[in-house]
DNA sequence: CCCTTTTCACCTAGGTGGTAAGAT
DNA sequence: ATCTTACCACCTAGGTGAAAAGGG
């Protein structure tokens, strides 16, 4: 009934309003973004390794990503990023619904959720879902917890159904080949897929 | 409301008395059938490769698989099966349901429904929620395509809910190393993951 | 003797950055 | 000159039956 979709004191239903998220790996994004994040993207889509800890309880919804555009071109010149006049403009930003979506609060609580299946591209015509950045852009990250809300005019409710979050260490300029070398060598030795690039001692 | 939950002539809601299936791969299915299907099982777990198709349209549920004992003991002897006495007790039942329940009828008549995550075991013990067998028994694979009844005393109609599948040629028995050669041989022969016990030229 | 477990080489499938060639 | 693409060797991850060892 109406009485159970009560709003708190934030406007937003009670269902989410309680919802908490923290970033997975904080330690390994902040030594990034101390460099400068940077993301390959691909015309065939490439990974991105996001991870996130959701804190939500009792809520059956969905979880998505999404990527905002901050709005300058950059470009990289003697070891660092410039603005570099206006943002090219925007295809319209898609949305990554994440693949557990929708499911129980008690699910998301379970396990880590993890955004390892979205995928970045360049390719303005893609049909594979995934989503589409300008390269030599940069991006904040972020995700929403909706609560799928059950009645016939659920639409007009939207904006209270939903909860936010970014972390600005998870900020990063898309690119189609590194730019900054210190990123590759931290993307090298944090990526069990570049072991194969790796040349120091291992540790255990 | 009650009136749209009305019941087909079979008893059924109308929601799944509708619903349809055929097998993918049925002339496979029916050349290891006719030497007699052997599945692998293990303690860690190992895969079917059961495939289906639906044709299931707006029905908001889930597709489930079970498979179903057939009450006797084996014994390969002299490149047949015999019945060798009464069925070893068995320990209850497991339910696979299918990685993207829930989901629309829509959905589910994108693609392919696969089966493919789907482990047996004949660790009784067994916490990764792998379906229990008994090696050297014979079992028939059936599968349930469930409406997800919004009713809150939905349990009353269950009955009512759901329809089933079962292929006769997807028989098969629980094994923990082949019996018959001629089904090794037709197993590298079908599965990519043998390809490496191949000896022949391979067809275009 | 029959059945099960363990380990293995050999695959599929797909995620890495490097590299050189291509595009603008 | 700058940015993008296509291909590559090298990884991770995991699905095969073979073979040998183990258990009752």
């Amino acid at each position: 009934g109406w009485a159970s979709e009560g709003l708190g004191s934030s406007g937003k239903n009670r269902r989410v309003c309680h919802a908490a998220a923290r970033l997975e790996m904080g330690s390994l994004w902040e030594e990034f973004n101390r460099l400068g994040t940077e993301m390959i993207v691909t015309k065939a889509g490439r990974d991105t390794g996001e991870d996130g800890t959701t804190e939500m309880l009792g809520v059956r919804g969905r979880i998505l990503a999404v990527l905002s555009p901050l709005p300058c071109r950059y470009a990289f010149h003697s070891s660092s990023w410039l603005a570099a006049g206006r943002a090219d403009p925007a295809a319209p930003g898609r949305v990554h619904f994440h693949p557990d979506s929708p499911a129980k609060g008690a699910q998301w609580m379970r396990q880590i959720v993890s955004f390892d299946k979205l995928k970045l591209t360049n390719n303005l015509l893609d049909d594979n879902g995934h989503i589409i950045l300008n390269s030599m852009h940069r991006y904040q990250p972020r995700f929403h917890v909706v609560f799928v809300d059950p009645r016939r005019d659920s639409e007009r409710f939207a904006h209270q159904n939903f909860k936010s979050f970014s972390f600005p260490e998870t900020q990063f300029m898309a690119v189609t080949a590194y730019q900054n070398h210190r990123i590759t060598q931290l993307k090298i030795a944090s990526n069990p897929f570049a072991k194969g690039f790796r040349d120091g001692d291992p540790e255990p």
